[in-house]
DNA sequence: TTGGCTGCAAAACTTTTGCAGCAAT
DNA sequence: ATTGCTGCAAAAGTTTTGCAGCCAA
C-alpha cells in the first residue's frame, strides 16, 4: 500500500473555503480564506509560521497575530486540529479532522497521513469488548514512527 | 479493567535512580539523581517546570536551565520520553520508556499510560500484514482520548 | 450598524545557549 | 586531572493579549 496515495487532496478553489468557514460560523474574511486555504495546501501539517509564510506572498500585511487567532478559532469551531508531537518547538496543524492516523518520518520530520477504516473497526472492538473501568474513551489515533522508503527508480 | 491500577508504580530509591544514570552514561549528580527521581514520582507526565517545582524544596538552587538540560540528556540517552500533546504549551515528559499507551483526559488533562500486549500484539500484527509500499514503521503508540470517570462511593 | 476580525506591538511564556566554575569519575 | 555538569543570565523562539480601527454580515 501506498503511503503517498493516502494523503492525496485536491487544492479547494476560495469559493469552497468560504463556504467551509460559513458554515462553521465563522466570517469569511479575505484573511480567514487565505489562511485556511493556506493550511489546506499545505500537506505536511505545517505550523503556524509555516502558514504564515505560505500565504504571505498573497498577502503581505497579513500578521502572524492574525494567523494564530485564526487557527485558534478554526481548532474552536472544529474545522481544524492540533496535531501531537513530540519533538520541535511550534504547534503543528491539521485541517482534516476526519478519523486517521499518523506516520512521523524520523527521517525528514514529515507527518504523512494514514487512513484504514479496518484498522479503526479493529481497535475500535478491541477497546470496547476490553473495556475500562474508569475512562471513557471517545477518540483514537495511532502515532506511528518509522521512515520513509526511497526507492530506486 | 482499571486504569489507575495500570500506571501504578513504586517510587525508586535515590541509589536506584544513581544506577539508571550510571548505566545510561551520564553522570550521576546530586541534581540528576533528583531531577529523574521527580519525573519518576510524578505520575502525570509532568512539564520541566512541573519537575523543578517538585525538587525545588530538596535543592534551592537547583536551576530550570539545569533541568532542561538534564531531560534532554535523559531523553538522548533513552531514559525519557518526550510525550505528544495537542495541546498546552509546554513538552511533557514520561520517565517510562516501555512501550504503552496513552489515555488523554479531556476533563482534567491527566495523561494516563496504557499498558496491553495483547493490543500491541493485534496492531504489529495488522501492520506487518497490511504493509507499506514506502514506509517502514518502527514503533507505534495508541492516543485515546476521553474522560475519566469518577464513580460514586 | 455592529460585532467579530485585523494589524500592530508589547508581553508572557517556553526553551536554548554561552560561559566560568565546580564536581563526579 | 579531566570532562561533563551546574548556575546564572541573556537570547531566541513561540504564543497570547490589548486595543483602536475596519469590514463582513
Amino acid at each position: 500500500m501506498s503511503v503517498s496515495a493516502l494523503s492525496a487532496t485536491s487544492s479547494p478553489t476560495p469559493a469552497h473555503v468560504r463556504d467551509l468557514l460559513t458554515r462553521a460560523g465563522l466570517r469569511a474574511t479575505q484573511q480567514r480564506v487565505l489562511i485556511l486555504g493556506g493550511l489546506l495546501a499545505l500537506r505536511d501539517h505545517p505550523t503556524a509560521e509555516q502558514v504564515h509564510r505560505q500565504v504571505a506572498a498573497e498577502a503581505p500585511t497579513l500578521s502572524l497575530g492574525t494567523v494564530y487567532k485564526a487557527l485558534d478559532s478554526f481548532v474552536v469551531a472544529g474545522l481544524v486540529k492540533r496535531v501531537a508531537v513530540a519533538d520541535g518547538a511550534a504547534r503543528r496543524y491539521d485541517a482534516d479532522c476526519s478519523p486517521h492516523h499518523h506516520l512521523f518520518c524520523t527521517a525528514t520530520q514529515e507527518i504523512l497521513d494514514y487512513r484504514d477504516p479496518q484498522l479503526d473497526q479493529l481497535i475500535q472492538e478491541f477497546l470496547a469488548a476490553r473495556g475500562f473501568e474508569n475512562f471513557q474513551p471517545h477518540s483514537f489515533s495511532l502515532h506511528i514512527t518509522g521512515e520513509k522508503i526511497i526507492r530506486p527508480a
